[in-house]
DNA sequence: ACCTTCTTGGTAGTCACTATCAGTACGGTA
DNA sequence: TACCGTACTGATAGTGACTACCAAGAAGGT
């Protein structure tokens, strides 16, 4: 068994994933997340509910998911979690933001699943839920003494700072139907909250780091 | 119909109510939450399933609303968010905080409750859920403009930063079993992420009302 | 060709939650 | 005190999300 037996049976995988994410969002934006039962979107992909909730363990996750099988929250993070100790977390969401609507095929498609979680208290509920784990991921990742228990809340509070005005430009972008620049959206709102200073020399990461 | 027609059924009803929740929470505590099914809850309150549900509407109020019948979030902005207009946002809520520990007979069950809602997801995740309403019910008090978006764009993400603020104070003050000042631990939040300046002439709803 | 592994479907069950109907106790009124 | 509307409670049946448990077929390597 090779590191990726992947080739085919992967590729099927993914494909029928994508496959019944596609039908899923579509129904939900057309009759209601609430209106449309996981059979009807098992009905609409032609597959029998048992492998719906194979591929998606929860019907949240219909929305939730990445097309590469992340959730927004961790994909925001996937590539500057690692880079947060050596770059400053604005800078880091920012181009995590700019990562996000890369990809102009599927930028559509996260549109409609965005208002869906803006709109739908359950989805909305778990995609917070998603940025608070991913808070706690960011502070893991800074190393905050757990010896110093004052730096280490400090660290929590500027985190959790950083990832709610990452939300609210995320809420905005979606309000704008996306036709607004998300890194830019998010550099206003991170402005917003810490001041213009944070974009010049010390980093938002700075409370954390200044104690050790 | 007197405008309280209050006197005895009201008082029995508030007495019910908070009488399934005192059973619910011990059970949660003492089983975990998803271990504990609303029949568990009816049976050891003495009462039917049916009048379980009928004083809360779902298995989560259990957990999240106050013996006022408020949500946690509702009632840290109870009295404050009349008064956003006329004060800071930061010290409303510090107020909001110290209202929330003055009664000390209900104190234990507080922190049981914030235990509660901070392990288990689903109720973690309806928490910033109704934190994320109150940021909104926030910014409606504040009555930003909605004329100047880039306003009411800045006061969303104060207003985020604020709440961030406040549960990372309450997460921290759970975790220490309630030793600590609630109050004093939502100055440290605060005062982390807007920095010291906030708390001397400037407030923070400066960045809201500043434009009009 | 053989065997393992992955993927899928079917069945039955639990649990949260709702709708509906009926009985009962309370509160004010005549 | 007798009466009536209004709440409160309970039982039944049903929907829908989700989870075992088991069986069948296809993919991939030997």
């Amino acid at each position: 068994m090779a590191d990726q037996h992947s080739t085919l049976r992967a590729r099927r995988r993914a494909q029928t994933q994508r496959m019944i994410q596609g039908h899923a969002v579509r129904l939900f934006a057309e009759r209601g997340y609430d209106a449309t039962t996981v059979n009807d979107v098992a009905e609409a992909a032609g597959v029998s509910p048992m492998t719906v909730y194979r591929h998606f363990p929860t019907k949240e996750d219909l929305v939730l998911v990445d097309q590469r099988g992340e959730l927004v929250a961790e994909r925001i993070a996937a590539s500057p979690v690692e880079q947060l100790l050596a770059r400053r977390i604005g800078d880091a969401l920012v181009d995590a933001a700019a990562a996000l609507t890369g990809d102009d095929d599927g930028r559509a498609f996260l549109l409609t699943r965005l208002r869906l979680m803006v709109s739908t208290p359950a989805l909305r509920a778990r995609h917070l839920d998603n940025q608070y784990a991913l808070q706690q991921a960011i502070i893991d990742a800074l190393g905050a003494d757990t010896a110093d228990p004052e730096a280490a809340f400090r660290a929590e509070a500027a985190a959790g700072a950083c990832l709610s005005a990452l939300h609210t430009a995320l809420v905005r972008w979606a309000q704008d139907d996306g036709r607004g620049e998300l890194p830019g959206l998010v550099t206003k709102a991170l402005t917003a909250v810490f001041g213009q200073e944070v974009f010049g020399g010390e980093g938002v990461s700075g409370e954390a780091t200044a104690s050790r």
